[in-house]
DNA sequence: TGTACATCAGTGAACGCGCGTTCACTGATGTAC
DNA sequence: TGTACATCAGTGAACGCGCGTTCACTGATGTAC
């Protein structure tokens, strides 16, 4: 009854989702047109929507998979402080800074995802929380609210830093963005426990 | 020999400039075409181009002129901490959240610009510099190094926390992104002394 | 003061192009006998 | 094993539309006499 594996249409729908991502990130998402988007994965214009209701659709699907991509990612580092840290050389490595096709989803995307309808925003906020939480259990202190707020403010600086490293075009002020970053998210990782709710705190 | 006064025209291009900030930052660069750019400042579409030699040029100009709002912003706070505090509290605050068009136009544009061509890139290299040097004179500690660093972190940390807390539709989690921002802004900004370029430190 | 005129900011129709989407079709596939 | 067939993933031309840009023009302006 069913003709073709079962499998294959799945995985060229798979193959698109994986192709967009890269596209999408290294050209924006109004920048990359149907079709380049089905160019990338082989396929002519039409066959796109056999696969995705619209692009919306597509864009959607790629929001959830770059995500969860990235928490798996995370969710696999060794439990302890080291590997958080080597994960933040990573993360504000020259490397993944010019490595947009391949890069963090958010740092490539997140002020046209806050554009886009409100399915792919439902999209980024369910992998945008799994992220946190995937964070957060690297920084757990026994604070879980002090834990959840190091968590997003960890993931903040580090999105916000990349955005910055890469829109500069003065290589030496990238290189100072980077940097700085990683000094401050170390910091903010690691800093003792005390004062959660932060209550002002005069410098000295 | 000059017809009109010779402010008409310059005062023309100053709200196209305007204007299309206030646009660019609520629809995305690429999503405002050069008619409703030019019907937001009451013209027709041929006046563009009298103006303007490209939509680019007019999108450098608007980076220029935005970041140079903002820098006068900051520069014109009273020194001491307590008023980077009121900034912190304004610029993390719901209402800055729900005003694309009127906030900061790094968090609205901050991943276009880093698509954009190089002239934009450098209109925008050079407001961030300013942006950085201004908050790092209200951040001033006597080490010049540790200052930028922390001002850079500080900037990139607003920036990523703003575009995160659009990005999201859950209303609670954006309030808390907001929230772990500013607590983790204020600890940033109000760090004791010492490592300044952070070796390592086991936490507690 | 009143009229003729040169300037030029702004008009609006038109251009070629790529966008997202539709649809009649093709042809490789695995199945039935 | 070999042939006829139903399926359906993928093809490719076409659609209406809005994009950035061009250009011949209009008409309000301030000037000259």
């Amino acid at each position: 009854m069913t003709r073709y594996s079962p499998e294959h249409k799945e995985a060229t729908r798979r193959r698109m989702i994986e192709t967009a991502g890269r596209r999408f990130k290294s050209d924006g998402i109004d920048g990359s047109g149907i079709a380049t988007l089905v160019a990338d994965a082989g396929l002519t214009n039409g066959a796109f929507y056999g696969h995705f209701s619209s692009k919306d659709d597509l864009v959607a699907s790629v929001v959830t998979q770059q995500l969860e991509d990235q928490v798996a990612v995370v969710d696999s580092l060794p439990a302890g402080l080291a590997s958080v840290e080597q994960y933040l050389r990573y993360y504000l490595s020259p490397a993944h800074r010019d490595d947009l096709a391949g890069g963090c989803p958010s740092a490539a995307l997140l002020d046209e995802i806050g554009r886009c309808d409100v399915a792919v925003r439902e999209a980024y906020t369910a992998g945008a929380t799994a992220m946190i939480q995937a964070i957060a259990r690297h920084l757990d202190n026994g604070d879980p609210e002090q834990t959840e707020q190091r968590a997003i403010g960890l993931f903040s600086l580090l999105v916000g830093s990349l955005q910055v490293a890469r829109a500069v075009t003065d290589p030496d002020l990238s290189d100072r963005v980077l940097a700085a970053a990683y000094t401050n998210a170390v910091a903010l990782a690691t800093a003792p426990h005390p004062p959660a709710h932060a209550n002002r705190q005069e410098p000295e």
